[in-house]
DNA sequence: CTAATATCGATAAACAATTATCGATTGAAA
DNA sequence: TTTCAATCGATAATTGTTTATCGATATTAG
């Protein structure tokens, strides 16, 4: 469970939801469209329409009408301001490998208020170099930065065996939220948010569906 | 609710924890345990010893042992068996961009099931070129080959904007799961698996959390 | 050999999430 | 103006997931 604001609290599925929806209504408002009715969010993004209205009403004071629907405009303004695309987020990205330098050329980001400021790397071919405008720094610097830009948010996207080490690095430099991309468990003490990009996982949930919608074919 | 087998289901939410407990089987085994308790896994994955039990006996028919615990040897296994890492998944890969080449890439898929053996691009200097050793193709190709070697299983890695139609090129050709990277919720017929891995609602959930670990410092 | 204990599997209870129902309200059509 | 249909918000029912409890069992220590 996560508290949203004034001790009102969504689950972690719930929260997940909450991009689409504004991802939705952004390509809505670009459409021109000016409301939108719970049906046809649900319809469109495949959920239920009662569960688009509990959503909607928690994060946001907008009230639909009957026979209208929601206001795009205001809904679009609420959710924004709930994830918190305004007041952006500084993160550190620790692995200046294929995939971090996939995450730093990744422009969506800036849509949902991460700002990445800086990459740290122990191969010093990478040192110095920039990647979607962001510089990679020696591991050593980690804390300095860390700790004098105050940021909180650190993404790991190094490869399995540094991963422990680096979230361990992470943690002692004042980081408090994990993001990662390792394919590996990491213990870590209370009081730091820890999301697992996990891959694997992910596979794992397709094949299975896969595999009984091919069944369904027999 | 994901058929297992024999008319047993499991949860999405379940199906995603197996590929988890396989990775940590897998580090006992390198580190030389022979047997491991519901407690101490639930322990080191912060879960609950009850769920533990109940997800491993849904999929193996290994029986705990009191006092000892699970034999890794045969849990793995069973873990194995049934995540399909046996008999492997052929996949195609759309997009050969910054995220579709680090996927490439990547060789944690093999431990999975997951064997890419085409990429399609319509960048003409990519074409021709190999990735992880596997050759990118023109996308008037998809088609041909995905009827050819029957594979059932797409990975979008294209622009926002070009998913949809992507996607739609996929079914066309035969595909039945599609593992969405990009940006954007994919509009399909039913009897198609889709598992969307979408960076914005990690993010979002990972934040909030943050939000609430800092708040519960003060 | 016996007692103590960690662990198991099964069942039950608590909790959380999703979906269905219903009266009220609004805008559009007759 | 009156009726009709779409939609809302709230509440209730359903479903699903997680956690707690309990008797049984096997290993270890005395």
């Amino acid at each position: 469970m996560i508290e949203v604001k004034d001790g009102i609290i969504a689950s972690q599925a719930t929260v997940a939801r909450y991009p689409i929806y504004l991802r939705y209504l952004r390509d809505l408002k670009k459409a021109g469209e000016e409301n939108v009715s719970s049906t046809r969010i649900a319809d469109d993004l495949k959920l239920n329409p009662v569960q688009v209205r509990k959503d909607l009403a928690l994060v946001s004071s907008v009230s639909g009408k009957p026979k209208l629907g929601f206001g795009v405009e205001e809904l679009t303004r609420d959710l924004e301001q709930f994830l918190g695309c305004d007041n952006v987020n500084d993160a550190l990205l620790v692995g200046a490998g294929g995939l971090g330098r996939t995450l730093l050329g990744y422009e969506g980001f800036k849509n949902y208020g991460l700002n990445i400021v800086a990459a740290f790397d122990t191969d010093p071919t990478l040192i110095g170099q920039k990647f979607g405008g962001v510089p990679v720094l020696p591991l050593d610097k980690l804390k300095h930065t860390a700790e004098s830009l105050g940021v909180k948010l650190g993404i790991v996207t190094v490869p399995k065996n540094a991963a422990q080490e680096t979230a361990d690095l992470l943690v002692a430099s004042g980081i408090r939220g994990i993001w990662n991309f390792a394919p590996t468990h990491l213990s870590l003490p209370d009081g730091i948010a820890v999301k697992n990009e996990d891959l694997a996982a992910s596979l794992a949930v397709l094949s299975k569906r896969l595999l009984d919608a091919l069944k369904a074919d027999e």
